[in-house]
RNA sequence: GCGAGAGUGGCGGAAUGGCAGACGCGCUGGACUUAGAAUCCAGUGGGGUCAAACCCGUGAGGGUUCAAAUCCCUCCUCUCGCACCA
């Protein structure tokens, strides 16, 4: 055994024994219990960062620490292949889009290996690759036929830069999610997936949602955005249309003073004579600071009352929401006040707070229930009520009815770039939109193309590519050339994983053993992208008969983002931290300033390569460091000490095996009866067993149970064995504070493990059991509380009943001089531990 | 504005209502060394003391309790998400 810790070649050596062996290859097994552990796939952008790093290792010691407690365990890894950054690439770089994806993975499947992550890649999974996007082609034919894919004119939201289309998901604070460009509209044919059609399923399934942090719920719910009203028609005085509104607050109706519609709205141009104004208010729509709006000279009636009330066009009103049109109640909506007040329109208070007064004149609209006032014969009813009895009425009268809206859109898939999934429709101009038939899927993208990012899909100029058959009446037809949305091909991954590349991709057994699965981890950056879209086309395939389940994800562990400071240099501007020598820039030597720590990105520079920390540390230290330096879910600030730290941790574990290494290969690490001499060091290993067992299986806190481990290593430091006896113990110690470290530092473990004479792969070892006896500390210090305040600490054995510490507190002379002559009202002893003496 | 989460040493972070600060980093001192690095040992919330005793301390203020970082109320700050959705 080498004297120092050479991890270099301990991870190389054990990283190709383990593909070699298949450690990592796993098949159904029915007589056991499946766990399907799945962490979110990356783009092969060149190289993974450490968002990736710590994403996977969270991964691998779930995957790691399910398998050796008896787990058939699934932990597949593949790429989320298609996508601009290749195509870009091409444009710069001329490297054909796929000559630059392919060799990414090849490199970043390399690094993932090189930080000994325990994959299957018999299931690897790449979306670019045909075998895998003629299931996206399928999937969409499926739609297709079941009225879920159609095609329709829209204005849509439409990136520049990118020059693509993007779904609304992807329209962040009006701008592209992945350039942050500003978002333009554009009328535009497109293809869109009727995720609407799921809108109160998606919704209602929240609730199974258990295992998902409440926040990505709750955006899920609001992205959805469900919420019941009614929809009532206002006459529109002399003219035989009359104006549909959407309310969610049918108890104010009485309160209504004028009507909004949105510029957009197809009865604005015949309303509006004022063509300019029109044109000015439709230019103000995006600006939400000003309300502004025009008169139309038109006049609405309310059903209700009779009432008549003028119509306007206003910049707040949304075409895209409920039907364009609202019921203006300014004393009841904030927003309607606003409008109401700079356009000098009456306000009429209808709901009234139980047991206060309004002032007069109002100072802002009043949206919280009371009792209705001016309303008619529903005046005196509470608002709660009114808004039932009101909704009723309306119903009963064919005023309106009853309406759901949501505020989830369809999605739209077209996108009018290359490096994407064809769209397997044909239009032919006898028979119009065909779908290419299944059994001439699948349908492939054409590798000459020519790449210009002009905002038109290169396919439209591909000859061989467009120009094909109709497959209906064998007439000259062109094929679709936009290409899908990648989000389509991360929407079922998941579910490739199942079958082997052989296989179908929807092998129903096996599908069913392994789904759901049970363990996603990712960033929060998809909770309303990818896990919506996932959630959707999982109820579409389970209506297709394909998957026995309603949702794809179990329990979802949300890990947070990797941070570190920034530094920026007055001259040179934001700095990578090796640019820094004694906090001066190597390059003009003026002061750096620090900047907040904050999350790394390549534009700020305040990023670390993980292929120099693994080259420098080896891949155990830098997944200990990702692993200990933060709970999972949360922030974490990268910090090269603590990368030290960890790596002079398990520098520590190696050289503690070191040291006891020529007796350790002779030793059985078997227990008869301890003498008490190794009893503290058997009592020792138990309760590491227990505390890094309950770290993990409570919200997978694994930086308390690598804190465990330190502890562990800590103790047993300068431990030396003296008879054959405490040997034995502290073989058995060591064996099993070996299989709890495996998870978190694979490679080393597994070295040590051999070279304390153990056979076969430790991750094929069961997970240690503890025993709750020995687990115990022999001696606890009781702590004696004066009124509440530590007062004394005394060594008792552990297990003494509530009456026996309580003597022995009483007993103690410190105790004693607290109490001094004082009265004792009231003794309480806490679970054998803790004495609390209340005394006056 | 609405919703969610979080405020604990110099720093990252620990604490089923029961010893606040586990573990790590940093720092201080010591050992080893010609010297440094590495390693090992000890100390390390603040005040106080030769040392102790003791006092104070989990964003602020109140409350419940024998006992509160933890439960309840009020407020402040920060982060994230949503935001004219009628």
């Amino acid at each position: 055994m080498k004297s120092n810790y050479d991890y270099s070649e301990i991870e190389k050596k054990w990283q190709k024994v383990w593909i070699e062996q298949k450690i990592f290859e796993v098949n159904e097994e029915n007589s056991k219990p499946k766990f399907y552990c799945l962490e979110m796939f990356p783009y092969p952008s060149g190289k993974i960062h450490m968002g990736h790093v710590r994403n996977y290792a969270i991964g691998d010691v779930i995957a790691r620490y399910k398998k050796m407690k008896g787990f058939q365990v699934l932990h597949p890894m593949g790429w989320d292949a298609f996508g601009l950054p290749a195509e870009n690439a091409a444009i710069k770089h001329g490297v054909h889009p796929a000559k630059w994806t392919y060799e990414n993975i090849d490199y970043m499947k390399k690094q993932l290996i090189r930080l000994g992550l325990s994959y299957d890649w018999r299931r690897e999974v790449t979306t670019c690759a045909p075998e895998y996007y003629r299931w996206n082609q399928w999937i969409f034919l499926k739609l297709y036929e079941k009225g879920l894919a159609y095609r329709k004119s829209s204005f849509v939201n439409w990136c520049p830069s990118c020059a693509t289309v993007l779904a609304n998901e992807q329209v962040i604070d009006g701008a592209c999610w992945r350039c942050e460009s500003q978002v333009e509209q554009k009328e535009l044919e497109q293809w869109f997936l009727k995720i609407t059609a799921y809108a109160e399923e998606l919704l209602q399934d929240c609730d199974k949602l258990t295992g998902w942090p409440e926040k990505v719920l709750t955006m899920q719910r609001n992205w959805i955005g469900k919420s019941e009203g009614v929809e009532v028609d206002f006459p529109i005085e002399g003219m035989k249309e009359s104006l549909r509104i959407f309310t969610t607050r049918p108890d104010t109706i009485f309160g209504v003073t004028f009507m909004c519609i949105s510029p957009e709205h197809p009865l604005a141009e015949k309303l509006c004579d004022d063509k300019s104004a029109l044109k000015k208010i439709r230019l103000l729509q995006r600006e939400p600071e000003v309300k502004e709006g025009v008169f139309t000279g038109k006049y609405a009636i309310n059903p209700l009352n009779g009432e008549k009330v003028p119509i306007w066009i206003a910049n707040f009103v949304l075409m895209e929401y409920g039907t364009g049109a609202i019921m203006s109640v300014p004393a009841h909506d904030q927003r309607d006040f606003e409008f109401a007040v700079r356009y000098g329109i009456p306000i009429k208070v209808v709901i009234k707070p139980e047991n206060e007064e309004l002032p007069d004149p109002l100072k802002e609209a009043y949206e919280n229930e009371g009792v209705m006032v001016n309303s008619g014969n529903f005046s005196g009813m509470s608002s709660k009520e009114g808004k039932k009895a009101v909704a009723d009425y309306i119903e009963e009268k064919g005023l309106g009815k009853k309406t759901v809206n949501y505020r989830l859109r369809d999605w739209g898939i077209s996108r009018q770039r290359y490096w994407g999934t064809p769209i397997p429709i044909i239009y032919c101009d006898q028979c119009g939109i065909v779908p290419v038939p299944e059994e001439d899927l699948p349908v492939i993208l054409p590798e000459n193309v020519s790449l210009t990012g002009k905002g038109e899909s290169p396919l439209k100029y591909v000859q061989e590519f467009y120009k094909t058959k109709c497959p209906s009446c064998g007439g000259d037809a062109r094929r679709e050339t936009d290409t899908m949305d990648t989000f389509v091909d991360s929407s079922w991954y998941f579910i490739r994983y199942c079958s082997l590349h052989d296989e179908s991709a929807f092998h129903k057994d096996k599908i069913k053993y392994w789904m759901p699965v049970d363990q996603y981890i990712g960033g929060i950056e998809h909770a309303v992208l990818h896990l919506l879209y996932a959630r959707f086309f999982t109820k579409v395939l389970r209506d297709l008969w394909i998957v026995p389940f309603d949702e794809p994800f179990q329990r979802l562990l949300t890990q947070g983002m990797v941070c570190m400071e920034s530094y920026r240099c007055p001259e040179h501007d934001w700095l990578f931290p090796k640019e820094i020598k004694d906090g001066k820039c190597i390059h003009c030597g003026k002061d750096v300033q620090i900047g907040r720590v904050e999350k790394m990105s390549k534009s700020k520079k305040n990023i670390v390569d993980p292929d120099e920390m693994i080259e420098t540390y080896g891949a155990d230290t830098v997944r200990v460091f990702s692993l200990f330096a933060a709970p999972p879910e949360k922030d974490l600030e990268w910090s090269s000490q603590g990368v030290e730290g960890a790596h002079r941790f398990l520098k520590r574990v190696y050289s503690l095996i070191y040291k006891h290494h020529s007796w350790l290969k002779e030793t059985e690490g078997e227990l008869s009866h301890p003498e008490p001499s190794s009893l503290s060091i058997l009592s020792l290993i138990h309760r590491t067993i227990k505390r890094v067992t309950f770290d993990i299986e409570k919200e997978y806190q694994f930086n308390t149970a690598i804190a465990r481990l330190m502890e562990f290593v800590n103790e047993v430091y300068h431990f030396e064995p003296k008879t054959e006896e405490e040997r034995k113990v502290f073989k058995f110690a060591l064996k099993n504070f070996l299989i709890l470290l495996s998870p978190f530092a694979p490679h080393i473990a597994e070295e040590l493990w051999h070279e304390i004479g153990e056979k076969g792969f430790i991750l094929n070892e069961p997970w240690p059991q503890y025993d709750e006896e020995l687990a115990r500390e022999q001696m606890i210090e009781l702590v004696v509380q004066i009124n509440g305040k530590v007062r004394s600490k005394i060594m008792i054995p552990q297990g003494l009943s509530d009456e026996e510490i309580t003597k022995i507190a009483l007993n103690n002379e410190k105790v004693k001089q607290w109490i001094d002559e004082k009265e004792i009202l009231k003794v309480i002893p806490v679970k054998g531990k803790l004495v609390n003496i209340v005394v006056k």
